[in-house]
RNA sequence: GCCCUCAUCGUCUAGAGGUUAGGACAUGGGACUUUCAAUCCCAGAACAGGGGUUCAAUUCCCCUUGAGGGUACCA
């Protein structure tokens, strides 16, 4: 599912969530070309993923062929369609669209021809005059000349319904209050209103939601980076961000509040609050309020995340440490499993040369041992930050050192990687033997 | 070609006929600091161009430009 469709499906959500409506789900397959199950299991996937649960559906359209069948013979009765014989190949001689060649046919002729096993499809009688208009709830009125508009295929060759025929059939019959769909439907709006019209039904209220381009301009597309809902949950996003920052591209609520949850996005959202204007995805945006989601996560989130990483430790409360440390360091929640290593896996060579270029001494190895020694006197059930902190002074202040020189090669014989929580809180957190034990092995360093 | 839509910092946006044009991301600087984040503070940064209407327009209208879409027996 690509973005643009999950912020559709997101907008409709939110929309019918606020105002008390249903929001259903229909899968328009009506193109046996492109179908493919693997597309819509995914897509069912990603709407539940997003948590865009629906009231009623799927609908199928494709189990529905004879309704829409039927609904084409009626506009035939009506006078409001025909049936047309032109083959494919004279289609294509037709440098300006179709000619509405068979527009006129006789009824007898056509009924005779269709006896014969001649293949047809039906179209739509459009009205050569007047003007359909329709009023789009983000742009106002739009005037369309009817003689703009070609005389659409309703059912095809193959008796399945076109886009059009179908989705004004059944947001006809499914009492579909509001369509908001993408603004590529905008020059296809007039040919549905006249289809309702001609049903003689009341069309529902549209707005044209605007697209989602790539950060250069362009369509966002997998070859410029993540562009499906897949892609961003395979990165380490969490839902409840995507949606959010989804959500904000092209509405706001009113106010400067941008991180929301689910429910404060439904209690402030109004369609005339969407902006009109294509925008561009902001992916570092997007990491940002990811950030922000996954620190407003309780901590126990990440310490069950933990628990299924490290099946071997016994140590309930170390999980929750963690995740205490971790957590506002996080950008994505794939990064978990990397940067929490060290906490239950002792490294096995530094995994930071930079860091250990910038930091490592020749005299590292030594003072890595005073400082040892240092917590080794520490008595068991004293070894807190408190006095690991007094530890590291205590080394710095009777030998001169600058605290970043100590700190760091510890941390660096301790975690492998330069960069992390506290080392105070890291030695704590890991113990006292542990870290003793990792200290001595730093010669191997 | 024809038809349609759109246009505020780099990006997402707020905004009103008279504002020091506000916020957020990103960027730069600073604070904090054993590192990296997180957090806090500060800074730079915008009304596409040209005509009208008006005492006054970035805001309303028109044109141009730019971007996007439609012109399928695809959706």
């Amino acid at each position: 599912m690509h973005v643009g469709g999950a912020r559709t499906a997101i907008y409709n959500y939110l929309f019918a969530k606020a105002t008390g409506g249903t929001f259903y789900l229909r899968i328009e397959d009506t193109d046996r070309k492109r179908y493919n199950e693997d597309a819509l299991n995914d897509l069912l996937r990603d709407l539940k993923w997003l948590g865009l649960n629906w009231d009623e559906g799927p609908y199928f359209q494709s189990e529905r062929l004879e309704i829409y069948g039927n609904a084409a013979l009626e506009l035939i009765e009506k006078g409001h369609a025909y049936y047309c014989f032109c083959t494919e190949e004279r289609l294509q001689t037709l440098e300006h669209g179709y000619d509405r060649h068979c527009r006129d046919l006789p009824p007898e002729e056509a009924k005779k021809r269709i006896e014969a096993g001649e293949k047809f499809v039906i179209r739509f009688k459009t009205p050569l005059e007047g003007t359909t208009k329709f009023s789009d709830l983000l742009r106002g009125e739009i005037e369309t000349p009817n003689k703009d508009l070609d005389d659409l295929v309703l059912l095809k060759r193959d008796k399945f319904p076109t886009y059009h025929l179908a989705s004004v059939v059944d947001d006809h019959s499914m009492q579909t209050s509001h369509v908001l769909r993408g603004d590529e439907w905008i020059s296809s709006t007039p040919k549905h209103v006249l289809l309702y019209n001609a049903f003689g039904w009341e069309a529902p209220l549209f707005c044209h939601l605007p697209v989602i381009l790539a950060p250069g301009g362009g369509k966002l597309s997998k070859r410029k980076g993540a562009a499906s809902v897949g892609d961003f949950r395979d990165l380490g996003y969490l839902s409840h961000a995507l949606v959010n920052f989804l959500s904000l591209l092209g509405w706001s609520p009113g106010d400067d509040r941008e991180v929301m949850s689910l429910k404060e996005m439904i209690d402030a959202f109004s369609l005339e609050r969407i902006h009109p204007k294509a925008v561009a995805f902001d992916e570092k945006k997007l990491e940002w309020m990811n950030g922000m989601h996954i620190r407003a996560l309780p901590d126990s989130f990440f310490a069950d995340e933990l628990k299924k990483l490290y099946p071997n430790c016994q140590d309930e409360s170390k999980f929750l440490k963690v995740a205490e440390l971790l957590k506002p360091r996080l950008k994505f929640t794939t990064e978990l499993a990397s940067m929490s290593k060290y906490f239950f896996e002792a490294p096995e060579k530094c995994e930071d040369e930079k860091a250990k270029a910038k930091y490592w001494t020749e005299h590292s190895i030594e003072h890595i041992d005073w400082v040892s020694k240092e917590l080794e006197k520490i008595p068991n059930e004293d070894f807190c930050i408190k006095n690991i902190e007094a530890a590291f002074m205590k080394v710095c202040e009777s030998n001169g050192i600058k605290l970043g020189l100590l700190a760091q090669p510890a941390r660096l014989v301790i975690c492998g990687v330069g960069a992390g929580p506290g080392l105070w809180e890291i030695i704590e957190c890991i113990g006292k033997n542990e870290c003793v034990y990792r200290m001595g092995k730093a010669k191997n360093f």
